[in-house]
Formats: C-alpha cells, structure tokens, sequence
RNA sequence: GGCCCGGUGGUCAAGCGGUCAAGACACCGCCCUUUCACGGCGGUAACACGGGUUCGAGUCCCGUCCGGGUCACCA
C-alpha cells in the first residue's frame, strides 16, 4: 500500500472527466446537511457524466460508530445516489477508506518535510497554551520544533520520541484562493496556523488525507460545507507544496434550523435532535420528497420565473449548476417539506399508497370491526407525511369524549337541538337500512335532507360528529359511518343522545 | 476577540445598473363542496441601516449593525 499504488497512478485515473467524492466521516449521522453536500456532488458529476466516489473518512478512532458505514450507504441508496467507486464497489484507485490508506501518508508528509513545508514537533499533546491573547504567535514563533534541525529531528523520532508532524506555514504575505461558490477569497498566512498534518498515532488528521485522497484520487470538484472554507488556504498551500494541481472548490452554506423553543435559528446538529434523512423516512416522508426538497435549500435552477419546483432525480441531474448556488445559509423549513411531501403523496397509485399507508393503519386501528379498506383513499389527499394517519384515524378505534358544543355549526345554521332532532331522524332510517353501503347511506339521508328541506350539510354535519366525535376526521360522514358498521355506528348515535340530553 | 463569509417578505428564493421588486411554502379571504381536505381564484407581506459612485442602485464602493463559520493530535 505504497510504491506499488503509487505505480502507474495516474494512468488509472480517467482523464478530463469530472470527479467527485462524497467523503463523510462514519459519526453514525447524516443530517439533512450532509445530505444537501452528498446530492450537490452527485449532481455536479452526473451532469458533467463524470465520477461519483464515496470515500470514507475514518482517521478518528474515537469518534468510531459502529454501523455508521451501513446509516451511510442507506441512506445514499435511499435517495438514489449510485457511487460509480468505493468501499464495496471498488475502483482504479482503491482502498477508499482512509484507515486502509494508513500507509500512504508518512512518505507524503516526509516529503513535505524535505521540501521544508513541514517538520516534526515534539510538543506533547497536553501542551495548553496560554489562554488569551496570542496561541497563534505562540505557534509559529515560539514553537522550539519550528527550528529545529532536521538532523536532530530525525534523530528523537528514530528514538522513539512520540511527535506529530506540522505544516510550516509562511510567516508573510498572503495566500488567495478561488471558490466556484464564493470567488476569490485572499488571508493574511500570518492567520495560519502551523496545523497538524500527521497525529501522533501515524493517522493523517482530515485536513491533510482530505488533500492526499482528493489528487490521488483524481478529484476535480472538491464539494463540502462551508465550515471549511477557513482551511481552504492551507490546502492550496499543501497543494503547492507538492506541486499538484488544485482542484476546483465548491463550498456549500450551512443549513440551519429555527429553533422550536428558542426561535433562534442555528446549525442544525444531532445533539439537538434535529432529523436526519432516516428519522425523516420513519417519520414517513419519502425520499423523493426529501430529495428535491432538500435539493432546493441552497440552489436555485436557472430558468424562468415561476417554473416548477418540482424535480425527480434525472431533473435534478440536468439542471443543476454551480452557479445556481447560494452564499447564505438556508433554514430548513418542515413546512415546506411537508408541501413536497403531501404532492409527492397524491402522486402515487392508490395501489402503491395503500401498500405504504397500510402498517400505519394497522398500527393505529386496532379496533375489530373497522373497514379499513376504504381508509387509503380517503387519506392518501390529507396527509403531509405518513405517521399523520395516527391521529387522523384514532378515532375508529374509540369514540373520544367530546363536547355537545362540536354538534352546533354556525355555518350549516345548527343548534344543538336541531341536530339531536336530525340524528333522531338518521337513527332510525339506518336501524331500518337493509343494507350498510355507500349508497343505501347516500340516498337515507338525502331523503331526510329532501323530507325535511334541509341543506345535505345540515344533516350531514350531526351525522359526522356523531360517528367520530371529532371536528376534523379524514372524510366524510358516510365514509365514516361505511367504515365503522352499523352496530358501531348506532352504538356512537346513542352516545351523541345522551350528551345531547336526551 | 482575531480572521473569513453572508444579509431581498415568517421561510426558500429570482434579480446580475433602468421591472409596478418574480415565483413557491406558510398565513388570510372567496369559490367549489357531504365536514376536513383536495382543487380553483384572490390577498397581506421584503431589498438591515447610513454614506458615497451614477442621469439612474436591491444590484457597484465604504462604514455600521446583525447573522453564520473558523481559530482541536474532530472531521
């Protein structure tokens, strides 16, 4: 895993193609940010028909999970995003899991050293420096390893003397870098700090395998978060270092969330419980949905004005640019998704939203005797997301204790009298129904409606209240009254009489 | 705090020196209606502030304010 990768590199690598490389660290998390990052680098090598790489950043030992690898590969194949190389697939230019590239960062951090780029530093990791004014001054000018010799570097670490190696960054001038998103952003190298390139334990950290993996890799658009636009100088500088090629960055603004105590919008982090893609699937929204959603928080297609939002993948796949990126951070809004999600919904075959609504009724309903059959339609245009059906359909499972006050309607001119005088009515036409469909319900009550010259929403609206003791039920009195059959049905009428005061 | 990056309605956003400042979500109203939804139609609502530059500024420059990021042997 050294010279011999090394060998004929730069053959295996496609030549004028685009390469991009998703490259999470396995933290057991991907946040709806992360997934933002995943879909923009998939986009921007698809459109261009280039490569897709996933490539796993693990050089942290301690903050290992267990099974992140798998939340990750889920996740991707969730949403649609095929890496053309990596971990399992394989590829020209394999491993692409750091650990198993452990042996390949020495001999490039050697060669910085030689180059004078670099140097060991002995300092201990414990070393707390002065709180206050000035670490950095402290870095670079009073670091006793910055100066010294070589030789004698060498010298303490064939000892055996544990050491880290750092980059030695210029004292003066200024170091300019162009960002495909942000332009040309230019920082005094007197902010830089000598920052460790190699830790202790042999592992590169991730600012440095990060640059190694991207040239050896072949990676021409380096896509990430913005938070790492401040370090941004230090790679060109590496990059310099070795003489290589710098890759075109794209730095993508942070994705935020307002706080539901607070109202202040922030980061959206694991630590305040804000979803993630598979908390997002469970909760029943589906991928599709979060998708193009999540796509639009931070991009913007070209094109005219007033053009749908509304994208599958190949969609995305053809009018994503660069360009169309913003700077500022985007607040991730559930109402909106929830917009996505409910379209995407009604989209489906009835077929396939009863096959997804189904384990979500079941769960709900436990109540023998309910028609369930009928619920699919009746909530497949009602529903932002599938764990909606719970509270929507709780009701047939038990009749809840309600107020007399739900059978008073102002807009269908309804007294609480006047509907226990319709239900009295209704009562007694259904006890007498020969059979229990949609249409011997439809034509009973249009002909109490039609005896007594009402408005059908007059008699349907006690009806209603009767059967779910609920204001909003997902559907309408007859559906309600199919699904819960006559003796159930009736046995509710009763109910309504009683807190009717009769 | 230093440095870096941002700032168009509540949210996502178009805009790239000349528009009555798009569109979408949410919200409100009306219509439809068998409730609730769906659908249709309409409405409220924005260029953070102050200076320049210009015949003309949301668009360019400077300052202020606000927000975010970063300053780890984490990524």
């Amino acid at each position: 895993m050294d010279k011999e990768y090394l060998n004929g590199l730069e053959s295996r690598i496609p030549h004028g193609k685009v390469r991009t490389r998703f490259a999470p660290s396995p933290t057991g998390y991907m946040h709806v940010g992360n997934l933002r990052t995943a879909l923009y680098t998939y986009f921007i090598a698809r459109h261009a028909k280039g490569t897709f790489i996933l490539r796993i950043e693990d050089t942290d030992q301690a903050r290992k999970v267990e099974d992140a690898v798998d939340v990750i590969k889920r996740t991707l194949a969730g949403c649609g995003l095929s890496y053309d190389e990596g971990p399992d697939v394989g590829g020209p230019v394999a491993p692409y899991v750091q650990t198993e590239r452990r042996g390949l960062y020495k001999d490039f951090a050697e060669l910085l050293i030689e180059r004078g780029h670099a140097y060991r530093c002995f300092c201990g990791k414990c070393e707390e420096e002065a709180e206050g004014d000035e670490p950095k001054a402290f870095r670079k000018t009073a670091d006793p390893c910055r100066s010294l010799d070589p030789a004698e570097a060498d010298r303490r670490a064939a000892g055996g003397e544990s050491f880290v190696i750092r980059q030695r960054m210029p004292e003066t001038g200024s170091t300019t870098f162009h960002d495909a998103v942000y332009g040309d952003i230019t920082v005094d190298n007197s902010e830089l700090e000598d920052q460790i390139l190699l830790k202790s334990d042999g592992l590169p950290t991730y600012n440095f395998a990060n640059v190694i993996d991207d040239h050896l890799m072949g990676i021409t658009h380096v896509v990430r978060g913005s938070e790492y636009l401040s370090s941004a100088p230090k790679y060109n500088l590496l990059y310099e270092g070795f003489g290589w090629e710098i890759p075109t960055y794209v730095h993508c603004p942070a994705v935020m969330i307002t706080d539901k105590e607070t109202g202040a919008v922030r980061k959206m982090s694991k630590r305040h419980g804000d979803p993630s893609y598979e908390d997002l699937l469970s909760i029943g929204y589906l991928p599709e949905a979060i998708v193009n959603y999540v796509a639009l928080l931070g991009w913007s297609p070209r094109g005219d004005k007033s053009e749908t939002e509304f994208f599958n993948m190949d969609g995305l796949i053809d009018a994503f640019e660069i360009d169309g990126i913003s700077k500022s951070p985007a607040a991730f809004d559930i109402e909106k998704l929830n917009y996505f999600n409910s379209t995407y919904l009604k989209e489906l075959s009835a077929e396939r939203f009863a096959e997804l609504s189904r384990p979500w009724i079941d769960k709900a309903i436990t109540a023998e005797n309910v028609d369930k059959s009928l619920l699919p339609e009746l909530l497949q245009t009602r529903l932002n997301k599938l764990s909606d059906i719970g509270e929507m359909v709780d009701f047939f499972n038990a009749l809840p204790d309600y107020g007399s006050e739900l059978f008073a309607n102002k807009k269908n001119k309804l007294s609480e009298e006047d509907s226990l005088e319709i239900l009295e009515k209704v009562c007694s036409a259904f006890a007498e129904l020969k059979d229990w469909t949609y249409d011997s319900l439809h034509d009973a009550l249009y002909s109490i409606a039609e005896s007594t010259g009402s408005k059908i929403g007059r008699i349907m609206w006690p009806v209603r209240i009767a059967a779910a003791g609920k204001a909003v039920t997902p559907g309408g009195a007859i559906e309600i009254c199919l699904i819960l059959g006559r003796d159930e049905t009736l046995r509710r009428f009763s109910v309504a009489f009683s807190k009717l005061g009769k």
